[in-house]
Formats: C-alpha cells, structure tokens, sequence
DNA sequence: ACCTCTCCAGGGAGCGCTCTCTTCATGATC
DNA sequence: GATCATGAAGAGAGCGCTCCCTGGAGAGGT
C-alpha cells in the first residue's frame, strides 16, 4: 500500500540506491545493462520520487510562486488580464517543468502569508503580477533575494527584471490616430495612477496633446468597466462638447461606449473611442474597439521566460514589446 | 547566510529541539516559560520552518491542485469562467492555509505530468475545473485515491463530489421566460456536448419546449464568443423566422448578439436572447443580457470548500446552487 | 514515608533522497 | 607483467524536521 522509494526499487534490481538515483535523474555514467535493470524495477513497482526529500537535499523545488494582487472587495473578479497572464505564464512555465503555485496577495494577512511561503523555500523564484505602485511587497520579497520578475515595470524603486509593452508607444498611437481623425477635444480615461502601464498611457496622451496644443481632459478609473462608465459621466459632465475618448484599456472603453450610448453620443460619429489591449471583448462591442494590440499572453510569457533565464543565470534585461494601434470602427 | 534551522533555534533558546518544534506546532503541552525563550529565538533568527523537510514527515504539503482544462490552441484565453474559478478557489482555499498549485490540462503531454506530479505526492488534493466527458484525466486520477472534488459533475462514470449550479432548473427558466413573452420559435445554442452543464441546458431546453409542443432548433458551439457567432449564423440559416434564441453561456450570447446585428435583426424586437452565467459583459452588451444567474464564483468556493471538508474527514456530498433569470433587455 | 500517577522536556530514530567519497574493475602504457 | 589512468558502482552521511519514547520532577494517595 505504501509508496516504493528508492531503496525498494534498489533492492529490486539488485543495485545501489546510488545507482538508481542516477538512472531516475538520468546521469550519464550509468552502463546500459544497469539503466535497463533499474527501468524495469521503477516500472513494475510503479515508483515516483518523493519531492519532499529530493528538496530537502537539493535545496530546489521546481515551483514558482506567481503572485497576483487581488482587489479587496469582489471587485474584478472576471478580467481578462487575470486569465491570459495566469494562463499564458503557466504554460511556459510548466513546459519547463516548473510547478505554478499561485497566489493572490490583497489583505495584509496574505502579504503575510506569501512572504512566509516564499521565505520558507517553497518556490525558486517569484513572478509578480499587476502590482500597484504603493504595495510593500515588491521590496519584502526582493529581500529575501530569490530570483523575481515582474509582468510589468514596477512603480517603486526596486530593482525587479520585467517585460512590459510599449506603453508610451502604444498610447502616442492611439492619440495621434484620434488628431488624424480630425478630432478636436480628446478626453481619456486613466487607470489608477499607482500602475506604471496607467502612468505611461497617461503621459503619453498628455504630451502627444501638448505637441498640438491641445488641452488634456482627465477622468481616473481602475481598469473595471464600471469605472469606465463612471468616468465617461464625469467627462461627459466636465466637457459636454468632447469629440473623442483615449480609455486606458478595453474593460474601461467599454463601460464608456455604455455611457456614450445612454446619453445618446453615436460612435464613432460624435464621439470616437480607442481602448488598449486589444482583448477578445473588443472585437464584440458596439461598434467593434478601435484599440491598442499589446498582447497580454505575449508579455507573461516573455516575463516567465524572463524568470527562466535568471534561474539558469542569464541576464536579467528588460523586455519590451511592441504597441501597435488596431483600427476597427469606433474610431 | 544559511537559513537557521530549528536545531539553530533550540541551541540559542537553551532548549530542546523537540521544545521548539512544539512550539512552533503550536501543541499546549509546553510551558509558557519554554515557549516565550523559543518564540524569542524564532523571532531573533527570523526562523521559518523547511516545508520539505515538514512534508518529508509528516506526508502532508498543505497543498491543493487546482486542475484547469486548457484548450489546445490558444482558444478562450480570456474566458472570465477561468479568472472566476481560480480566483474563488484560491481565496477559498488560501484562507484555509492550502496552497494552490495550478495546472493546465491540455496535451497528452500535460496530462502525464498532471498524473507525476499528483502521484508523487506533491499535493493533498485535487480540485477540478472544466472537465469534458472524454478527458481520461479524472479516471487517472481517482485510481491515485486522493481526496478529489470536481467544479461542476463530471461526465464520467466516476464518482467524484462535486459542486454544480441548477443547470436544469435554470435553463428551463431561460425557456419558459421566452415562452411567456410568446415567443413561437426558440432555438439554443448549445455548450459542447462532452459537458455535462452542456448536455442538461440542453435537455432542459428540449423538454420544456415539448412540453408545449414546439420543435427544437439546435446549434452547438463550444461555449467561446465566435463559436455564438458561428452558431448563430447557422440558426439563421436553419430558421430564419425564429424569433428567440437560448444560448448556452453568456459569451456565446454575445457571439450572436453580433451576428445578429449584422443580419440586421433587432434584439429583443426581431429576436430576443437569453444567456447563461451572468457574467460581467452580460450588463454590457447592446442590448444589456437577459440570463441565468448562476454564480460561479460561488460555485467554485463551494467546490474548494467540499474539498477541504473531505480533507478532514467529512462527507462527499455533491452541492447544488440555485440558479436564478436575472431580466434585463435582450428578452 | 513510600509508591504511583501525571505531565513536561529531552533524546534520537528515521522520513526518502542526493552526492561525495571510496572501492573496484578494466584497459592502456611502458 | 607491473603500474597507472579511467570510469562505473556502492557505501553512507546528512538534508531539517516530527514524533515516539524515556527520564525525572512534582503531586496525590495510602
């Protein structure tokens, strides 16, 4: 009923412990006959390490501990980001053999349970995901120096290799395909400002304009379509005679359009609107998203990848990928 | 450099090892002079216990598999089912001091080292998610006996608790509400049929509209935004004077919520739809959807915490959530 | 006063593995 | 034929912890 270890396997064919352990983790100096015997043992007892006490000695554990803030309230709990990034960084991630251990880090109660569970040992490395500017974990975490990425550049000043989308990039892009469009009063709908992506899309918006001394019109969202139906209210209300909206992402863009439409504003017609992201969603709005591609799956692959290499000692440069601007009908 | 060892702890507390790992285990029968020295010494050293060399023991990890079917291509990347699960799951069973270990299901590949990796005890239990009928995976599993617990019934004869929504009741709803606004042609689109919240929306749509002696008009998609599309171009083709459409999943709703706009029918006036799930992007759609109720976040906390009691010896009774019509435009 | 009982601290075996070191055999070299 | 280099197999220590068992001290009973 118990599980064979080594030694059974060992005793089985009639070998060493030592010379198992070799054939199970595949050394090379190991005749065939022996390798043969040892397969057959492992096979017919159905024998499978115990990781527990391969960690204890090799002080590994093949897992990685991806950590994503989690809002407080029930807040967000179906974006698409949550489910690309996890999604796409597991992936690249199991196909290196690496185990996911994912976490959500929200309440300081389990800031402090992950700062436990990654001081304990029980991953090789950390991958940050969506962290907010003000969030203490970054820095608790980059002391216990393990190896750590982040999907994203980080807001405080710690020194954590990311890969990131070219945010100024994609957003100058958006505004300069409104400018050509002939729009005149574009607004935008910002994320929260603790995030670098929200932080970038803001300044590039906001300079693109000054460059055609235009003034900016600014309202603040979270990254939720209810903030961006809020938002777009407060817009409507600071400048009724706006002619275009640069929304921070496409969850945000669609909570405007929704906005756009109860007031009764055609799109693109009276107002146009340009999200970022280019999410599936985009493609089944009313009119279909005019958006940003900046492939979420890409970048966490890239940031898993990333985290690989600084495993195996690579270097630990920051990626940056391209933006580029989607036309479809709303704007 | 070396992380201190409880052996650290005991020589610096003047105690035992056993007295320290008391201690930390928290077990009473220490006296509060002993315990007080070793906290100070834990605290001094910043001590953290070795899971490895915990687990190596006491053959526990206080860790749960969360098991995810992938799809193979890089389809339904950004379904909010899986953000919704996995993030239900994970507080559920963080607050229970699990940690969750995520896998994807997908390739022949994927699944041998789902079966490892559960088989060389790195996990106390496995929770399902997303399962079809035909996945092998489950049968693997339970051979493994290992606590399980499925997100939804599994297709399979294989008796593993579950938690499931209503999915009879709440389809039939969905029908009837159409019914009862005299709609004379009601076609679905169905889930894939591998599934089991699939194959009862569908009969659950078959029998109350033989009840009334209507006919069935049936499309399948595979729960995925451009599969409601798709299906819904052919119910079109199949019936073009149908008048409403029951669709399987709220983004399948969408899909032909599109399709339907480009075929220039008006919804709910030409054709009225009705969604499953309410989901987030059902309130956002043009016309906001009209759907089934069932929360899945709720569904996947019920499941993580079946599994958890089952950990602890409880009962495997599968769990039903009521299912409820929420009324909004689209019917 | 002696004995039993209880309760708490310490000792130490052992969980299953890896990895270094040693031993041994084989073939090459002079 | 003796010596040495080479390489493969075996022995065994030890990773850090838990938990059973033992010892001893104090309490309670006769």
């Amino acid at each position: 009923m118990k599980r064979p270890t080594l030694e059974a396997v060992a005793a089985r064919a009639g070998v060493s412990k030592s010379s198992v352990s070799r054939v199970v983790n595949g050394q090379a100096t190991v005749t065939p006959e022996i390798r043969e015997l040892v397969m057959r043992a492992v096979k017919e007892l159905g024998y499978v390490p115990n990781p527990a006490a391969r960690s204890l000695v090799t002080q590994r554990t093949d897992a990685i501990a991806v950590i994503v803030s989690d809002p407080p309230a029930g807040l967000v709990s179906d974006d698409p980001m949550f489910s690309m990034v996890v999604r796409a960084a597991s992936r690249e991630l199991e196909a290196a053999g690496k185990q996911v251990v994912l976490m959500l880090a929200g309440s300081p109660e389990s800031h402090r349970r992950v700062e436990r569970f990654v001081s304990a040992g029980h991953v090789d490395g950390v991958m940050l995901v969506s962290m907010h500017g003000a969030d203490p974990l970054p820095a608790v975490l980059a002391r216990l120096d393990l190896p750590m990425v982040s999907h994203g550049r980080l807001g405080v000043p710690v020194d954590v290799p990311y890969a990131d989308n070219d945010n100024l990039g994609g957003a100058a892009q958006a505004v300069r395909h409104l400018l050509e469009q002939g729009r005149r009063r574009i607004a935008t709908i910002a994320g929260p400002l603790d995030m670098t992506a929200s932080q970038d899309r803001l300044t590039a918006y906001r300079e693109t304009l000054r460059d055609t001394g235009r003034r900016s019109i600014v309202a603040i969202g979270d990254f939720t379509r209810i903030s961006g139906v809020e938002a777009m209210r407060q817009l409507l209300q600071d400048d009724p005679a706006l002619d275009a909206v640069f929304a921070a992402n496409d969850l945000m863009a669609i909570g405007a359009l929704r906005t756009l439409r109860e007031a009764g504003r055609r799109v693109p017609d009276d107002v146009a609107v340009v999200g970022y992201d280019d999410i599936e969603a985009s493609l089944y709005s009313d009119p279909p998203l005019t958006t940003v591609r900046s492939p979420m799956g890409d970048q966490a692959a890239a940031t898993a990848r990333l985290l690989l290499g600084l495993l195996e000692g690579g270097p630990a440069e920051p990626v940056i990928l391209p933006a580029e601007l989607v036309v479809r009908e709303s704007a």
